[in-house]
DNA sequence: TAAATCCCGAGTAAATTACTCCGAATTATC
DNA sequence: GATAATTCGGAGTAATTTACTCGGGATTTA
């Protein structure tokens, strides 16, 4: 049950994508120097987050990547999900009819479990659905508001 | 971001045992055959829900496993963290100062995701913590409830 | 003594993760 | 038009984790 670095690295890009949203296009070498994350594997989870149109992408020299909406309107849940897939998947429990059907709780007309998952699933889609990287960089002030109080 | 079968397997056993409670130890075959898991993998499970004390065992014929406590005292998130670990870890948010440092976040000191992590951790931590295997049951028999009465 | 169980540790095939490597296409700038 | 900076795409891969299997020993009941 842990997030996977793509997922990590992923919201890490966005946050930077977020801070440079008025600069113009960002380019992964930069991302790739200040987050300390390799470039090529970088570059793989932007082409995910592209194919999902959270960011847009400028080729050639001066290119770079930007945030395909505003701070405010982009939710952590939307990155997490594009890179990791519907968050906290317990095979019963998936949709798409995809189960690994023979491997896991064939009782679906009674799974006592069940409730429990979807209900863990809704919450963590809740709390990741309400927090925009706008939110993210607004706590950082107020963070720094509050050390700044603290010191006077 | 996935729960392992370990997991999966583990909450479904203990809801198993809950259901039992009244009658004594109940063997792994009983439960290897009823939810269908593999028996060894079984046996590793509940080896560490019994090192974490969520179980007791009795040895030899008759023998089996019961609950620890009251089905009521016992939660879900016990047995989640005791098999997977921390609930959603991120390396940056390991409390041990294990993580993997030349890895991930080395910018802790002003880390604008950390809060992210660590909300979602305890909303997870909140949530899991409050269900109890006697509130799974319940739940399960007002589902009944509610179907009686829309047939009716 | 025999059968039923827990207990323990080693081994392992498959999947997943966290990348690397290569080269092509596109664009800005000189 | 050449060069450099970038994105784009796919293939490969080493290490780790997962989800088990296997074998045998210890304990208890009948």
């Amino acid at each position: 049950m842990r997030l996977s670095a793509k997922g990590e690295y992923g919201v890490r890009a966005m946050v930077y994508l977020a801070l440079n949203y008025e600069n113009g296009p960002v380019p992964l070498r930069a991302i790739s120097q200040s987050e300390n994350i390799s470039q090529h594997f970088l570059e793989q989870i932007f082409a995910i987050l592209r194919r999902e149109g959270l960011i847009k992408s400028t080729r050639g020299a001066k290119g770079g990547y930007t945030l395909a909406h505003l701070p405010q309107h982009v939710y952590v849940g939307d990155i997490i999900r594009a890179l990791e897939g519907p968050l906290f998947p317990v095979d019963c429990l998936s949709e798409d009819g995809q189960a690994d059907k023979n491997r896991r709780c064939n009782k679906t007309e009674d799974c006592l479990v069940r409730n429990v998952w979807e209900k863990l699933r809704e919450h963590i889609d809740n709390l990741l659905d309400n927090i925009s990287l706008q939110d993210m960089l607004d706590w950082s002030i107020e963070n720094k508001k509050a050390e700044y109080e603290k010191v006077r």
